[in-house]
DNA sequence: TGTACATCAGTGAACGCGCGTTCACTGATGTAC
DNA sequence: TGTACATCAGTGAACGCGCGTTCACTGATGTAC
């Protein structure tokens, strides 16, 4: 019987992985998919082009699984907000600040790259699926601990929401009506989670 | 005095110069800004790149000079809807369809192109800014006659709020959810328009 | 009416550059004996 | 303890290609006389 030869740390490889994952994540959201090269993105890391394909079989293989990292950490701080609905109002404040709104590269993946996952590859728009859907439920949980998957939809609906507010104020020139956009879309987001029911509201 | 030498059709140059901003329109809702390349927008409008030149400064001036035809064209569509709240209403349900999801390249410039608009050149979020602007007021004047610019950044958070569910439902990869999303997103923008008022909620 | 000339929208090749990807090689680290 | 060899994460040059932009040129259309 062979031993295993470890001429490394037995996780070096995986570690220097993980670090271009997790740089990638603040290049990805700052210039964007298309506009983030493979030397960038490995530069970042401190490495040279050349040892991209040792870990990533292609840019998209990057993507996908930095999208799933960066959905991952979202979710993870969700997860230690209060529980109930005042975490989730927090979250919601905190979301929609001048703060997130300034430093895109520290933010929401969502925010930045949400339009371009939609012109992406399967791979890419499945890891993005899964990962939001993780954010869902840590919000569901809190609001609907009975049932959370009974208000997925809804508040699927309102972090799309919000994700759309937080575009809209990064692109407009007018600071003023950028810092508006911010307030209403807060009023917007904390009443359609008051209005947050386990069924579809019925007519009649 | 010399008169004007006229070779070609008076308007010959400015039409030619209107069907390249109509057709990359559809190219840069489809592929983005960064993923459209000038030979590929001349190619559409049945020119080669090398007179882009002669009708754009660069590239960003016919991004910007299209974001605003859209936006423009967005609005007059608005403009024929029925007036008062029901016509803002059929415009809901409209643009969170199944179908606007399947067409970006018919669609909403803002779905498709916002967060690459937040990073682009000054002079396009200028142009954005006007445009969205022009919708917004198409919006509010017909909810709110008497002062509508007082409900400006209500509205713009209730556009924002849409443009972001529209773009979440073109990034899930699994259908019954883009189809959920899109019925609550109606939901959240009809719930914010019934609560639409002139000035801001006070608390006392 | 015919010929020389001017105009100018559009062509297509070329510029330097960065893209995603491939690959021969380096050099640090380990084992074998 | 020393030397030969194996492993393999990472280097850096190169591949073909498309990018945004420039520019010498074409050719259709007009005027001048």
């Amino acid at each position: 019987m062979e031993f295993l030869v470890v001429r490394y740390a037995q996780d070096h490889k995986l570690s220097t992985r993980q670090r271009i994952i997790e740089t990638a994540g603040r290049r990805l959201k700052n210039d964007g998919i298309v506009g983030s090269g493979v030397a960038a993105l490995m530069k970042d890391a401190g490495l040279t082009n050349g040892a991209f394909y040792a870990h990533f079989e292609s840019k998209n293989d990057l993507v996908a699984a930095t999208i799933a990292d960066q959905l991952g950490i979202q979710r993870q701080v969700l997860a230690q907000a209060p529980h109930g609905a005042l975490g989730i109002e927090q979250f919601v404040r905190s979301y929609l600040s001048v703060g997130h709104r300034e430093s895109p590269g520290e933010g929401c993946p969502s925010a930045a790259l949400l339009a371009e996952v939609g012109r992406s590859a399967e791979v890419i728009k499945r890891e993005y699926t899964d990962g939001l859907l993780g954010i869902v439920d840590e919000v569901a949980i809190r609001l609907w601990p009975q049932d959370p998957s009974s208000i997925r939809a809804q508040i699927l609906g309102i972090l799309g929401s919000m994700i759309g507010v937080m575009q809209v104020s990064r692109a407009l020139a007018d600071p003023a009506l950028a810092d508006a956009i911010l307030e209403q879309g807060i009023q917007v987001a904390l009443t359609a989670l008051r209005n947050v029911q386990p069924s579809q509201p019925l007519s009649s």
